[in-house]
DNA sequence: AATATAAGTGTTATAATATAACATTTAACA
DNA sequence: TGTTAAATGTTATATTATAACACTTATATT
């Protein structure tokens, strides 16, 4: 049974021509099934119950390979990573992370792309990839 | 002969009670003159210079006062820290960093503030700090 | 099918970043 | 001048991440 992100996953790596491994598919399946933002030695460990004695290099390469696909974000404030929950595949990422529950909820409020692309215009800046954290208090927790 | 920064921070400390203590003026000094942002064990270093033999705590130590107390920033995504270089007091940051040569621009633009109190209201966030970090190409460097 | 090649993984070691814990010192002030 | 709170010194260690190199796998020729 597969969830709608490593059916999106299969087909990125089809149509790319890159290679869907097991420490590839497993890595992205855990960041997809975690409810938080998980950090790369919880990645490892929960690694180690597919393969056997995975190392550290094994866990960031897939990292790796999700970010730079976009499929994940890495909320840097948390050295953690997140599921992209966007449809749509898009450069930038906006975070609300609630310092009292600890859930991160991901924006996609398309306002802030274009408050940038004039920001970074007045300073002739071409952007390329942005990330917003914002830190407070979700309304669970209010 | 004390730059504004040290002046404020001065002032700050008298005003506040806190102790503007050898390693705090010197942490404070050593990322005020920095030209791009600093790293911890970078200023551990420069710090040896003035201190004897100074551990990472001490460092850290100080680097978390000033952080708190919103006279540097973190740039998250390069792991280093810069002074603030606003007039006023805030409790958000937005950089834009430069892959090229490494520079990273402070921009004090109010409409991400403002974009957060509508973006935040609308999902009943109450956001305390945010930051935001852009990387790109510099003007410089196009 | 054999083979060359590029992409990817396995493994060892270590680098880079950050904090816990506890003893000691310093400053403020009752 | 003794008490207290704030801050530092010091040792050790936790956490996060990457370098380097050998090996394997998939693909695409010929």
């Amino acid at each position: 049974m597969n969830t709608l992100l490593e059916k999106k996953a299969i087909k990125f790596c089809e149509e790319n021509k890159h290679r869907l491994s097991l420490p590839r598919l497993e890595v992205l399946k855990i960041i997809g099934a975690s409810k938080k933002p998980i950090k790369a030695y919880e990645i490892l460990e929960k690694l180690a119950e597919k393969i056997a004695n995975p190392k550290p290099p094994t866990a960031y390469r897939a990292i790796d390979f999700w970010l730079k696909h976009n499929f994940i974000h890495r909320i840097e404030s948390l050295n953690s990573y997140a599921a992209c929950s966007a449809e749509h595949s898009h450069n930038g990422s906006h975070f609300m992370i609630c310092d009292d529950c600890g859930d991160v909820i991901e924006s996609h409020s398309l306002e802030v792309p274009e408050l940038l692309r004039q920001n970074t215009k007045e300073a002739s800046f071409v952007p390329k990839k942005w990330n917003l954290e914002i830190t407070g208090t979700c309304k669970k927790c209010i």
